[in-house]
DNA sequence: AGTAAGATCCAC
DNA sequence: TGGATCTTACTT
């Protein structure tokens, strides 16, 4: 059974916590309804400054903005942020404060709160958290209100809590390859961070971003 | 001030 | 394959 996480799981970089995740469980009340999301895919983002690699498709490779706060700020908060002007996505923040970087949590097996989960979404089964846009929506955090709040603390913010819960072994049949829908070079083989729990059946379609393929050596 | 692109999803 | 929908960041 998944034990509460501690703020310093999530001290290390997204490359190191990403594949941790897996497995995990990200524990929302929001509305009065409890979802829990046994995560099955998850992608690491990094950012201008973080680690050894730069990450062209982070968010955050430019450096802090009013958007990516939040990336910047302190390990085990989410990222919530709006994608194509219609979903909300999650990430969980990872890294030392004052440096950027985040998990994306793509995709995610419903095991409580099933009901509410169809409520909120429309769609049942392995559909309700297969990509990141649904997932976010089944979780019930939106943007911009439930932007940054405190995951390990569990501190309501705008009515929402969220709590993310950790394996005690860690997943053993991770696969990695190229994230999913990233621009250039950085949504190539180059950047192999994406991870997923391998023969899971929610986790989401392969597709590459916008001239990906034609940067890919593959 | 205008515009292009976006860590997506769904219908055609 | 294109539209929805809107925010951000970059260009005039």
């Amino acid at each position: 059974m998944p034990r509460p996480a501690e703020r310093a799981d999530f001290a290390a970089l997204p490359l190191q916590v990403a594949p941790r995740l897996l497995g995990a469980h990200l524990v929302t009340v929001v509305d009065g309804q409890t979802v829990r999301l046994r995560l099955t895919e998850v992608e690491a983002y990094h950012g201008r400054g973080t680690g050894d690699v730069p990450d062209p498709g982070s968010h955050a490779r430019m450096g802090p903005t009013a958007r990516n706060a939040t990336m910047w700020g302190e390990p085990g908060h989410l990222y919530v942020y709006l994608s194509h002007g219609i979903h909300s996505c999650v990430n969980v923040v990872c890294g030392p404060d004052g440096v950027a970087g985040g998990v994306l949590l793509r995709a995610a097996e419903v095991v409580e709160g099933t009901d509410a989960a169809e409520a909120r979404s429309g769609r049942t089964g392995r559909d309700l958290a297969r990509g990141p846009g649904r997932l976010g929506q089944v979780s019930g955090l939106r943007y911009p209100l439930h932007d940054g709040i405190d995951a390990i603390s569990g501190e309501a913010l705008h009515g929402a809590v969220a709590r993310l819960l950790l394996p005690e072994e860690p997943v053993a049949d991770v696969a990695t390859g190229p994230r999913v829908g990233v621009a250039g070079l950085a949504g190539t083989h180059a950047y192999p961070w994406r991870f997923w729990i391998q023969g899971d059946r929610t986790v989401s379609a392969f597709r590459w971003g916008r001239g990906a393929a034609a940067a890919s050596p593959d």
